[in-house]
DNA sequence: TATATATATTCTTGTAAAGGAATATTCATA
DNA sequence: TATGAATATTCCTTTACAAGAATATATATA
């Protein structure tokens, strides 16, 4: 997994942002509108997204669409879905059993 | 989502040990051999996961074993599982053809 | 062409956080 | 009880980064 994407993320306006394109593309205009931050910072907080591949914008007329893109999302996803294995944690208390018979009493 | 847990994931240190406690429960040293960094450090990155929920420790004689804890993973995957809606972009392109229709040519 | 609107960028400042070095703490054992 | 090993914490310095304010850029329109 790269940090790169995590790092986008681990931020909270920017988490904001990310959960409100979710319901589909928006202006940057509708950005600031909705989560009552200032237009700089929305602007500024796209473009960390858009550096980390997790947003791009389109151009129309005067604005620009911004959308999702699925691509590091679906990487992050795969990532954290590899932690499934421990989601019954069998080998980890055998781990610690097979531990404890090697320390000394 | 909540950008404690992303924060905490959001260094590449912190991914390594991480990544690392996947294979299973570590000793702080054994963390420290295996990733070239400075005892402190580690402890210092063990302390920010821990305190995010990502990790747990028992205490074993001199050494504290290190084990991943599943909830913040779980919560993480349900979340960018909730992504899944926009991998195929239906929705999307036809949410800009609305907004091309609004558009004043 | 002048003006307004939407968005991006720059500059500055405050704050959080990471690494290094040194030290404290805890537990085992000679 | 003194010592050593494993781990945690503190202090310091440096860097990264977020917000605010001001300004630049681009496009539409009067």
């Amino acid at each position: 997994m790269n940090a790169t994407t995590l790092r986008a993320l681990a931020d909270s306006n920017r988490l904001k942002i990310v959960e409100l394109l979710l319901s589909g593309p928006l202006t940057v205009g509708e950005i600031v509108d909705r989560l009552g931050l200032h237009q700089p910072q929305v602007s500024k907080h796209l473009r960390v997204l858009s550096d980390a591949g997790l947003v791009e914008a389109e151009p129309s007329a005067n604005r620009r669409i911004y959308r999702l893109r699925p691509e590091p999302l679906r990487e992050l996803e795969d990532w954290v879905g590899s932690f499934k294995r421990i989601w019954d944690d069998h080998l980890d208390r055998l781990d610690d059993y097979l531990r404890e018979l090697q320390t000394p009493e």
